[in-house]
DNA sequence: CAAGACTCCTGTCAGC
DNA sequence: TGCTGACAGGAGTCTT
């Protein structure tokens, strides 16, 4: 459920409480996450002090002078800061960063399919982060770009927007809205949309994520911001969540079909194919 | 390579 | 009230 805004909105909020920061000690209580979680993950991160932190996609990046931590929040992951000594953790908490600021960064995560992983490497070279397209903020995710890439796709335009390779970060919620916006059916195969129908769904995507981020995440039930307090539920979801409900531009009854095994609302009447 | 199915996990909710 | 089963979903991996 964290979608890129939330993950964005994660990370400036963890940020001031642990960059430059020295790393004291590190307690892990669940190693089963989607993969498993380094087992000296504890040994590798004491002494260490994070760098710099970064976002790739929904990926989370902590660098230190070793390495790098590559943190995904999966489906219902959140990050915390608390002040030391924390409160005793919880049956989700898995993972506790202490920093020598008296800081604390908590990771829970209930469903465990986040990950917190750790490479030596340069990070962009890890397998879970090389193939990743352009970040859809960035100018290199433009109606030029996405038309070369969706040219010979016989995929709906769904699925591709949402597949990591083609853009990082775009996930079933955004999707969904950012169709809507442009007026796109979710069903129409990628290779049949002109070049300015998808200039729109460009601009449809990066309007929506900038909002989305502005207002500090787009927020269902699990997600809690980084200081604890849960976030809002503010965000003016037009389809998504809405299928049996009007369209709130023209009042046909939205309609809810799967694809790729994802929950697809849509106007069948804003949106043509 | 491309497309689609399958998979991990647990909280939530509908139905009985 | 309690149980069961369906469902949600990011994204890697497997199958075709």
């Amino acid at each position: 459920m964290p979608e890129l805004p939330e993950v964005e909105t994660t990370l400036r909020g963890i940020q001031p409480h642990i960059e430059n920061q020295r790393i004291k000690q590190v307690s892990v209580r669940h190693y089963a996450l989607r993969w498993p979680v380094p087992e000296n993950i504890h040994l590798l991160l004491k002494g260490q002090t994070v760098q710099q932190l970064e976002r790739r996609g929904k990926y989370i990046l902590l660098k230190t002078q070793k390495g790098t931590v590559i943190l995904h929040l999966g489906m219902s992951g959140s990050l915390r800061i608390l002040l030391q000594p924390a409160l005793s953790a919880g049956k989700h908490d898995h993972i506790d960063i202490e920093f020598a600021n008296k800081k604390l960064l908590r990771f829970t995560d209930p469903r465990r399919f986040g990950a917190f992983l750790w490479t030596e490497d340069n990070p962009d070279l890890h397998p879970l982060l090389k193939h990743l397209g352009p970040e859809p903020l960035s100018k290199h995710f433009s109606g030029a770009y996405l038309w070369q890439r969706a040219r010979y796709r016989k995929t709906t335009i769904k699925t591709l927007i949402m597949d990591s390779k083609i853009v990082t970060g775009v996930g079933n919620i955004y999707a969904a809205e950012a169709l809507f916006a442009a007026q796109i059916h979710p069903e129409t195969l990628a290779c049949r949309i002109t070049e300015e129908h998808l200039i729109a769904l460009v601009t449809a995507i990066k309007t929506i994520l900038k909002a989305a981020i502005k207002k500090g995440g787009t927020t269902l039930k699990d997600f809690m911001k980084s200081d604890g307090k849960p976030g809002y539920f503010a965000f003016h979801l037009k389809v998504y969540g809405r299928a049996g409900l009007p369209c709130i531009n023209c009042k046909t009854v939205l309609i809810d079909i799967r694809l790729g095994q994802r929950s697809t609302v849509y106007c069948p009447h804003c949106q043509r194919n």
